[in-house]
DNA sequence: GACAATTTCAAACAAGTGTTTTATATTTTT
DNA sequence: AAAAATATAAAACACTTGTTTGAAATTGTC
């Protein structure tokens, strides 16, 4: 392939077009979408010409899958870290962990982190369907369930493995939806406070697990 | 315009095109979205000219925008009447509302209902940005946003405005997220049972709910 | 510096898009 | 039945799309 350089030390230079492809395209394909992107719309961001997509990425469509990829690692990672953080931390409580969790794509919503544009385009893309869902999430949605499911029962040790399967779901809605109807919150509550939203999804959360495990820390 | 007709009782014949237009529409654009559905397309299946999307609606967006609003209306209609009769049931509870609710969406997706493809499909098209949101739910979001926030607060009177909102979002990313990746919960739960996922909403809802209203019935 | 590989470029390609046009049926009204 | 309004039809229009081409420029290697 010529996209993989000689990786010796001059690549910067010459895979300079490739890298300016894949940022516009992380910041246009999260504006409009992957249908109302062009490849001049791309090409003109990242000042190429039009063939780079191909001769670069072999289509825009591997340029869409690419750029997901590199976000998508970036968004695991953290959520790695932090679970593994909370885990570890002796005191820890239900409620820290969650929140620990919850935080995280809640406060990137807050500074307008590009991440959290992503996971909209994320939840758009498998909803429209255009691609595979398997090929987006990977095995990084299994890794997250298990790793989050874990974490959960290691506070709530009566929990079934399936109540634990439908918590986690519940869980994942609870924090996506901000994430997607920001806009939505925002006009019914015109001082929106992430804090507050933070406070209040750990609070459902932690009652409904405890709803189920029934109080047992 | 021409899409009025005289309404003397044989426009029935006249209007055919018409209705099979917003039949094909309703089909096509929940499969493949509105830009992945073109008007070749669409007047293949509803068996007319191309012509006559323009001639009918004045373009593709109008017939869009149409289509949804007659979806919309039907799916409002039935939740305020389970809303109205939910709580002017004498001895209903919390959870009995909840139920009602919640019941509603999740029963379409069990029986393939088209109205479930329309939930997702106007998610789709919120997070997309190609038509404006009002344009969409226009004044049922408020009107139904209200009506299930008065009913929750009958309930639990203690309850904050602020707070109420809040559950009010909470409730909807419950119900919204397994119709909007029943996929993802096959994957996980192949013997998924809608009931159970019914019972589990409710569980969590009410949970969160109590957990601000201090177990105030 | 010369040769080879890599990258960029302008132009063209083939296919698909929504919409308009113009003419022809069909229905309704007079 | 004649005239007017309405609906359908095939074709063309103007435009955008992703991709390919073949030559020019740049870069790396000997």
């Amino acid at each position: 392939m010529a996209a993989n350089k000689t990786l010796n030390g001059l690549e910067a230079q010459s895979a300079q077009a490739r890298d300016r492809l894949l940022d516009a395209a992380e910041r246009l394909f999260c504006e409009k979408g992957f249908d109302r992107t062009s490849v001049r719309d791309l090409t003109r961001a990242a000042d190429c010409n039009i063939a780079a997509v191909n001769y670069h990425f072999g289509g825009k469509g591997n340029l869409y899958i690419q750029m997901f990829h590199r976000q998508m690692h970036r968004m695991m990672d953290r959520h790695r870290e932090v679970i593994v953080r909370l885990t570890s931390t002796p005191g820890a409580t239900l409620e820290d962990l969650l929140r620990g969790v919850v935080s995280q794509p809640l406060k990137q919503l807050e500074r307008n982190d590009p991440s959290s544009a992503v996971m909209k385009l994320m939840v758009r893309e498998v909803l429209n369907q255009h691609i595979g869902k398997d090929e987006i999430l990977g095995s990084m949605k299994n890794e997250f369930f298990t790793m989050l499911g874990d974490a959960i029962r290691s506070f709530c040790p009566t929990l079934s493995l399936r109540n634990t399967q439908m918590l986690f779901f519940s869980l994942d809605a609870l924090v996506i939806h901000p994430v997607l109807f920001s806009d939505f919150y925002l006009e019914v509550i015109p001082d929106l406070d992430i804090d507050g939203i933070i406070e209040h999804t750990v609070k459902v959360a932690a009652a409904g697990i405890r709803a189920y495990a029934g109080g047992g820390d």
